[in-house]
RNA sequence: UGGGGGAUAGUUUAAUCGGCAGAACACCUGACUCUGGAUCAGGCAGUUGGGGUUCGAAUCCCUGUCCCCCAGCCA
């Protein structure tokens, strides 16, 4: 792990803590899906983080099982989760957890906080309690039993445990702040009743931890370091804190959020794929349409291929929806590699080679694997007087760039030999073609193209009496629109449905040797796409479903464009009111002081209101400005340095928590105004000043930043720059003119903050107008001029 | 509307905490090909708007806009 570059932010974060020690180099993250539905896509974009992370940290992820409400929770899906996840191909070996074997320790702990006041038994009932929550503009309002003592909360809950309550009667609540912003924090749920019996637990229990507490004190139970979820768990990292801050100390366990995965064409929330079931509008979880792990297991998807989606896709915090083309794309790199290519015919066209004897059968050495692909392997296919080609492998009027087959026009037949098309036989009453009555030519076997045939393509066919018939799926898209989340108003997810997701062709064929083909081996049937034997495969019948097609070239250019371009947004206009400037104008508007300190700064010191409405928006802020000026820096630079640099590192405290004073930088802005200190090496100084590091004065002795570099060693530093970096310099000098400033940062990163970057622009122009000495090709030589 | 989070090519994302805006998918050209696949070469295309600081800003400051999440005894 020496580089960080590319690690998206939460690598970054474990990274960060086990070179910091922060727990003493341990890693160890969890997957904690609930038992209520199965797991699909984006869950594997977790899945691999989570148990990503492990690996490459050398840490551990546990599977954890986060069962805390037991009407939805069912053994099935412990069993499809863990099937799912085993697949997928990752290991938790004995780290298996169910929150629900935590409940007595939990239910321990839940008495301390209310031995240590801070949780109470609330026997509001749920309107109740919504009530006194408030909303989100106005806070929330204690329950009459917020203050029971003790004794009385201790004596409920035992109670509530011992199931003395029905439903209802009454909950556990942590004592947060009802008067938080935070909605999360207004006196969240800890335990509530169900009388109800748990798939795991039976009927112990008739309480049942919330979510929000389970989660925190099951991390800290198992000692995970890292606890990843997606982002709509933002708000519920304070008590996620609160919790474990009143429970464990440091290191403990911390959470981090990610977005999870949205992808086009398809629906993601464990209710709405359960409704799909539920309503038949799939044929169950596995249905190969379905974006679940089952789904894409039938369909046909290796685990290699979702791990290279999911390490394509990334992980960030910012809300997208991935294009299904990125799956499908992953989906075809993975298979590329791996299924042999054999021949298939989908839209069966008789054709008969008049030349061929009939009877005769003759058996063609095919190649498994095309040229670029590093495999070998080869079987035999058989050829015969009666054909089947694809029906769209024939036009009777070819679009422009056509080289498939036309009336009295040539192709190869893949593995075997060039025919022409001599005559064509339609049904008269439809019009209809039913037969192509063609000629091989029986010394093309082998043979490369002649010029004259160069331009067309090798199709693909089956011999019609030898050919296996077989049952072919093709699968498309569940949803005809990219979002069925977000349809018009009022309208269901359901009524994007695509009627065409699946179509089935009952009767098509495919060489003789798929007859031994194993459910669950996948082939490339050359020019549609991937395929793999469906477990619905039985008796004399196999079963093919198509995982995904090929990229067409040809019929996407028909097709005139690629996909449709989403518009961005427009933008409205600006206008409107600012938020802080606003306040701050408030405060003026009743300060009259400020509003004269205002008005002097704007008209007589010649500030821009811009400059000037950040430093008058309190008095502190003003009394600082003034210690400045009278140290004797100039309005202009105190007004910027306090807006730009002084403003940022006061955020959240008083003026007088900063660790310098306003003589100190005014001390520091005389200098810059004078000359004696360059802008760069005073912000050096700066930000030493800020981090509490001494006075300006002692700063600049330590660093070193009086004096100046002379105007010889600057450029030598120059030249030994530019020599290090001929390529760049050619690239300059061929017109790359904004190199300067990559020029510019390695030699003042050379001189240290006390050379002027003007000077040593000036310098690098210099050194760099000058010609080449005849040498381009070996412009290291250019150094030492 | 209070709070929290987010915004970099059409899409998903990099950019060593102020110094070369880079990649993948998609799209377009061409080469090659017994798959109109794959591969190879090239191309199109970007920092949410406006101001400011700086020699230099995706990055720092100010100010707008848009999107997501939170008022379950679900997770």
């Amino acid at each position: 792990m020496e580089r960080r570059e590319g690690m998206d932010f939460i690598r970054e974060r474990v990274w960060r803590d086990v070179q910091s020690g922060r727990y003493s180099g341990r890693v160890a993250t969890r997957f904690p899906p609930e038992p209520n539905g199965y797991l699909h896509i984006g869950h594997a974009k977790s899945i691999a983080l989570n148990f990503g992370i492990a690996e490459e940290f050398g840490g551990v992820c546990h599977l954890r099982f986060d069962d805390t409400n037991p009407e939805t929770e069912d053994m099935e899906y412990v069993e499809s989760i863990q099937r799912d996840v085993r697949w997928l191909g990752y290991e938790w070996a004995d780290k298996q957890f169910f929150a629900s074997d935590y409940y007595e320790q939990l239910y321990q702990l839940a008495e301390r906080l209310i031995v240590e006041g801070k949780a109470y038994v609330d026997s509001l009932d749920e309107e109740g309690i919504r009530r006194c929550r408030g909303t989100v503009t106005e806070p929330g309002q204690p329950s009459p039993y917020r203050d029971r003592s003790v004794e009385e909360n201790l004596d409920l809950f035992r109670r509530m445990r011992a199931g003395e309550f029905p439903d209802g009667a009454h909950v556990l609540r942590a004592k947060g702040d009802l008067a938080a912003p935070n909605m999360k924090m207004r006196d969240p749920l800890l335990y509530r009743i169900r009388h109800f019996a748990h798939y795991r637990t039976g009927n112990a229990w008739c309480i049942y931890p919330m979510y929000d507490y389970a989660h925190p004190v099951s991390d800290a139970l198992e000692g995970i370091t890292h606890s990843i979820c997606t982002l709509e768990f933002e708000n519920n990292r304070a008590i996620y804190d609160w919790t474990l801050d009143n429970l464990y100390g440091e290191p403990r366990p911390h959470q981090y959020e990610f977005a999870r995965l949205n992808l086009d064409y398809t629906v993601m929330s464990k209710r709405k794929l359960l409704q799909l079931v539920e309503e038949k509008h799939v044929s169950g979880w596995d249905d190969p349409r379905m974006p679940t792990i089952a789904g894409l297991r039938r369909r046909g998807v290796t685990p290699e291929g979702i791990r290279l989606f999911c390490r394509r896709i990334g992980v960030d915090k910012t809300n997208s929806r991935v294009q299904i083309e990125a799956l499908e794309n992953a989906i075809r790199d993975d298979l590329n590699a791996r299924a042999p290519r054999v021949m298939a015919v989908l839209r069966p066209l008789r054709v008969t080679l008049t030349n061929y004897p009939a009877g005769q059968v003759e058996w063609l050495e095919a190649e498994y694997w095309p040229r670029d692909i590093d495999q070998t392997g080869s079987r035999r296919v058989p050829l015969a007087r009666a054909l089947y080609i694809e029906r769209s492998d024939f036009s009777l009027a070819p679009p422009e760039d056509w080289t498939r087959l036309v009336p009295g026009g040539e192709v190869r037949l893949r593995h075997a030999y060039v025919i022409r098309c001599d005559e064509v036989v339609t049904d008269p009453a439809s019009g209809e073609v039913v037969e192509l009555r063609c000629s091989y030519d029986p010394d093309s076997l082998g043979k490369s193209a002649t010029a004259s045939r160069k331009r067309s393509t090798a199709i693909q066919w089956v011999a019609a009496d030898e050919a296996l018939p077989v049952e072919v799926r093709l699968y498309d898209r569940l949803f005809t629109v990219p979002n069925p989340d977000e349809g018009e108003e009022g309208k269901s997810f359901k009524e994007y449905l695509n009627p065409g997701s699946v179509e089935v062709i009952g009767r098509a064929y495919v060489e003789p040797v798929l007859a031994e083909a194993a459910v669950g081996s996948r082939y490339q049937f050359v020019r549609h796409g991937y395929f793999v034997v469906d477990s619905d495969s039985g008796g004399s019948l196999l079963v093919f479903n198509r995982i995904v097609d090929l990229p067409d070239a040809f019929a996407s250019k028909l097709a005139g464009k690629g996909r449709e371009i989403r518009q961005p947004v427009a933008q409205p206009a600006e206008g409107g009111v600012g938020s802080i400037s606003d306040e701050r104008e408030r405060v003026r508007a009743a300060n009259p002081w400020l509003a004269s300190r205002y008005a002097e700064l704007t008209e007589t010191l010649g500030l821009t209101p811009e400059q000037a409405d950040p430093l008058t928006g309190s008095e502190e802020v003003v009394r600082f400005l003034d210690v400045v000026l009278a140290a004797g820096a100039s309005v202009r630079a105190a007004a910027n340095w306090i807006n730009n640099d002084v403003l940022r590192d006061r955020k959240g405290r008083s003026m007088a928590e900063l660790p310098f004073s306003g003589a100190d930088l005014g001390e520091l802005l005389c200098w810059v105004d004078d000359g004696t200190l360059t802008t760069a090496a005073a912000k050096r100084v700066y930000a030493e000043m800020a981090a509490g590091q001494g006075t300006p004065r002692a700063i600049v002795a330590r660093l070193g930043l009086d004096g100046s570099v002379s105007e010889g060693e600057l450029a030598a530093m120059v030249a030994q720059v530019l020599a290090m970096l001929p390529a760049k310099v050619a690239e300059y000098r061929s017109g790359r003119q904004n190199l300067l400033g990559m020029f510019t940062g390695q030699v003042m990163r050379l001189a240290g903050a006390k050379a002027d970057p003007r000077q040593v622009q000036q310098l690098l122009r210099q050194q760099l107008a000058e010609e080449p000495t005849g040498c381009g090709e070996h412009p290291t030589e250019m150094s030492d001029r």
